[in-house]
DNA sequence: CCGAATCCGCAGTGATACTG
DNA sequence: CAGTATCACTGCGGATTCGG
């Protein structure tokens, strides 16, 4: 059942072939902002195809990554969760998808854009020097998806719904608004967004969760220059 | 040719659209280390086919991941090297890397360990921190392969091959000694090595290149960097 | 020798239908 | 809701061949 490994004791060729295969890293993306139902993982998935959710989600689970539970009292049924193995991907899923963050051009007709994937970009850009000490509270509404964002401390809890607490700030964004983390911001500085609440919480929200910058992507002469010295 | 997309604007998939097809992030990897033709990364790929190899190749140079090079003069042929876009990916293949090193079991027969893996590891475990301020030079030698790893005012520089300038320390492994970078450290704490300079040094190194811990962490120095990088 | 292109068999994947 | 079943398709592994 299992695709052949890469023959070589390395920790990236490891890395690759257990989370390496197709749709594998997304559903440990979307696992590690909650524990999801099978129904949830494929609306967040779009486009997967059920058996290949099914088979993946045994892979996982036999890889040690993730773990099927009983959902509690109200919800009943099963329940995917991320193990201490899988939560450990964390920082590797945040860097790819910073890294990928700063290839994507614009958003291809069809492309839709999750509450999950949103709340990871959070967690990517979060700039833990800019927040040190800070303790605040957000909530991100749009007609699709509310994300909150506490800072306690200097720590992040991001994550999908609305603020356990009182937020210390409600930004909302019309329709169009929130197609991407990239698009928030963009209309977060433009002003496009409605708020409730202090009005400079919004530019503290922006120092803290700070838009990468993307320049590279066509600078050839850094490359030459380097290559004859190796 | 293209494999199917994932149908969401979010940078993971993005980056696995660009990187997540088999072999493509080890190819970046043995590329990463420095330049590479044609046959030195099917000598470090092992059983990669050669149209996979190929056909990688081109779906990164089109990505602007890769570009192909003429060599200089002695070598003479074709060399591929990664862009600035390329290099940018190391942060997430360094923090795959690691996460993957932790889920290593012993190797099985067969597994071969090659100086680039051994050399990412390396960078991977590389601990700033601890190496503030420092200026040392070792190079690593066995039957097999030499490395080397300068750091200088506390910024590293790893690679394949012998040391650019004389090293402080020489540190070489018996022929089963270097079977991996774990296997390295365990030889070394062990004195299994013999030193060709200060032994004072072989202590440094281990204190600047730490073997992480095998059990579960909270590690959020590794995100802050890698967030940072960005 | 280096740098591939070509052919074939098969496993992994995608799409849809179906079931406990 | 949580999957299994079926089937067509394509990417991959393995080998061989080919041009510079």
């Amino acid at each position: 059942m299992k695709r052949r490994d890469f023959g070589q004791y390395c920790g990236l060729a490891r890395a690759l072939e257990l989370v390496g295969e197709r749709w594998a890293l997304l559903i440990v993306r979307d696992l590690s902002v909650q524990p999801q139902r099978y129904t949830d993982l494929l609306n967040g998935l779009p486009g997967i195809p059920t058996n290949v959710l099914s088979t993946r989600l045994k892979e996982l689970e036999e890889a040690n990554l993730v773990e099927r539970r009983i959902a509690p009292a109200p919800q009943r049924g099963v329940l995917y969760a991320l193990t201490p193995v899988g939560r450990d991907l964390e920082p590797a899923i945040l860097a790819l998808g910073l890294w990928g963050a700063g290839q994507l051009e614009e958003p291809r007709p069809g492309d839709i854009v999750t509450p999950g994937s949103v709340t990871l970009s959070l967690r990517g850009v979060f700039d833990p020097e800019a927040a040190a000490g800070l303790t605040a509270s957000w909530e991100i509404r749009s007609p699709d998806m509310v994300l909150h964002a506490v800072v306690t401390d200097g720590r992040l809890d991001a994550g999908v719904g609305p603020s356990p607490g009182r937020p210390d700030l409600v930004i909302t964004f019309d329709p169009d608004g929130l197609a991407s983390y990239r698009a928030l911001m963009r209309a977060a500085k433009c002003g496009l967004v409605e708020l409730d609440g202090p009005p400079a919480l919004l530019d503290t929200f922006i120092s803290v969760f700070p838009l990468p910058r993307n320049d590279t992507r066509n600078d050839t002469r850094t490359t030459a220059g380097l290559a004859e010295q190796n």
